[in-house]
DNA sequence: AAGGTGACTTTTC
DNA sequence: TGAAAAGCCACCT
């Protein structure tokens, strides 16, 4: 549904700098439990630079792009200037980055 | 129409 | 700690 895809970016839209959100987590603030794959497969076509694309990762606080792509280079750049930090794995401590929503979003 | 695929997640061994 | 398997769902042959 084109809608869910709207909801999605939306929700993906509101992480604030320095945080990182899964794609389960941003499936299930946008109203869609169980569907983090869809979330990865609208980043994969849509992948608007309006959106900050970037501060989606895996639940394992990893950059999920294949190796060999560009933007998982460009996504890693991105995150560090925003100050989340990776271990020596490229892995980020989501206890500490992951993203929690407010309650109120006016 | 049916089966393969994937920017995922969770459970098991 | 980590790799493997099983769920899941929309999209593409």
């Amino acid at each position: 549904m084109d809608a869910n895809r709207q909801r999605i970016l939306t929700v993906i839209a509101q992480i604030p700098p320095g945080k990182v959100a899964t794609y389960g987590q941003i499936a299930s603030l946008a109203g869609l439990p169980r569907r983090a794959r869809l979330v990865g497969r609208v980043l994969k076509t849509c992948a608007d630079p309006k959106i900050p694309w970037y501060r989606v990762v895996n639940s394992r606080g990893e950059i999920s792009l294949r190796s060999g792509s560009e933007c998982q280079q460009v996504q890693y750049e991105a995150l560090l200037e925003e100050g989340v930090e990776f271990d020596i794995r490229r892995r980020i401590d989501l206890s500490r980055f992951q993203w929690h929503p407010d309650p109120l979003t006016p």
